[in-house]
DNA sequence: AAGATATTTTAAGCAAATCTTAAGGGTTCT
DNA sequence: AGAACCCTTAAGATTTGCTTAAAATATCTT
């Protein structure tokens, strides 16, 4: 996981950096504004901890700058004012959470990886009769067996298994999992779940990806 | 909202409880398992937070248990453990999440939202009399029975029934819902017309699709 | 950087379901 | 009765989906 720091104090700067390397986290500094809206719109980190007075730019038009390109990546404010204003400030320009100066490092570390985890909506299990998919471990079972599935394949079996119980066209089939949105005179679907069906082996007893003629597919718990 | 927690450690219990109270849900605790698949079993929770580790019935005997009984109600396993071994027999017991001790409580409740939010897609269903047919599984039934129909059969009974109580000319049927905008002199219409009453077993009492001579057709609640 | 491996996509033959046409027989209306 | 309309049936035409294999990409190794 590579963290951005962009922080004018050195000391600070520094401290964080050695005690999250010690976590085994990739960490760069920068110490002025431009330079680290520049360096973090590179796209290159999974995280940015940012000081609130900066010179050059400051933390909320660098946050601000940045949300604009990067919708997901978190953005944790690092803050000596704790007035509520300036925190309702840093939170409308798009960051995630502050910690306010001084701070213990544990709590810190604390809150990057409540950030960093994967964010609960994509963290659950689905169930599809004796199917059982992972989003979080990208794992599927079959009773007590491990299935391995490609990526297209896994995306596939996902699609159809959060819509369970309701018919996907193939034209939603194809713009979800493979994102053509337009001509898709292709026979990839196709191809795709007859090997979902193979490597689940799915019998006509168990049929749990039915296709709907003409329409699409179901998965459906029989 | 109700919520049925199975755990074995008063304190945790407690501060669940506690905790989920405050959000307004009705809680129930039980620390033993049998006791716990009992009161699961009574089908009056929406979702159920499990123990991993409890004495006299595993987690895991429970969840499986209640799936057997219970297709849809979540369960979210509150374990101790991390290894993938345990993790995977979590899957195919049935659970729908899983979280990790120690929590933070907003995560729990932040994935007891997730299972507990409504199946997306709100049911399309047209009734005429005993028959209903679901634009979102693609389904059709005449009092509970399921009847197969072909996408023009079902493309023709839906106009019909969207048009309930409405003549349908047969202008305005070839048009809709087979695309065709000039040229009507075609048997088509009578065919599948005549396909549908067929499938859906409409005699003269039953005659939800009747016939307007020299105009078209006209479903009805008779 | 080239070769090896795995994945994804395209294409084509085949089988089966579905759609359309057409024709003969009924029904209804004037 | 005669004409227009509708029902029913079945054969031929068309579409759709399944299955394979091979070609194109992407990924991993050496």
């Amino acid at each position: 996981m590579r963290i951005l720091i962009i922080e004018d104090e050195p000391g600070i700067a520094a401290f964080l950096k050695q005690g999250l390397e010690e976590e085994s986290y990739a960490v760069d500094t920068v110490e002025e504004g431009k330079e680290g809206l520049h360096l973090a719109l590179s796209g290159e980190y999974d995280i940015i901890l940012l000081d609130w007075m900066l010179p050059g730019l400051s933390g909320i038009e660098i946050c601000r700058q940045f949300r604009k390109e990067f919708k997901d990546t978190p953005i944790i404010f690092l803050t000596a004012k704790d007035t509520l204003d300036e925190t309702i400030f840093g939170l409308q320009s798009g960051a995630n959470d502050y910690i306010k100066k001084p701070f213990h490092f544990e709590e810190l570390l604390e809150r990057i990886k409540v950030q960093l985890r994967p964010k609960s909506g994509d963290h659950a299990i689905f169930n599809l009769g004796p199917i059982s998919l992972n989003t979080d471990t990208h794992q599927v079972f079959k009773s007590d067996q491990e299935i391995q599935l490609t990526q297209k394949e896994f995306a596939l079996l996902e699609f159809l298994i959060r819509n369970k119980g309701k018919v996907c066209r193939r034209t939603r089939i194809i713009e979800s999992v493979w994102d053509i949105h337009f001509d898709y005179n292709t026979g990839v679907i196709d191809v795709y779940i007859n090997a979902l069906r193979k490597k689940l082996l799915l019998s006509d007893k168990e049929n749990y990806i039915q296709t709907v003629r003409g329409v699409g597919y179901i998965a459906k718990e029989i």
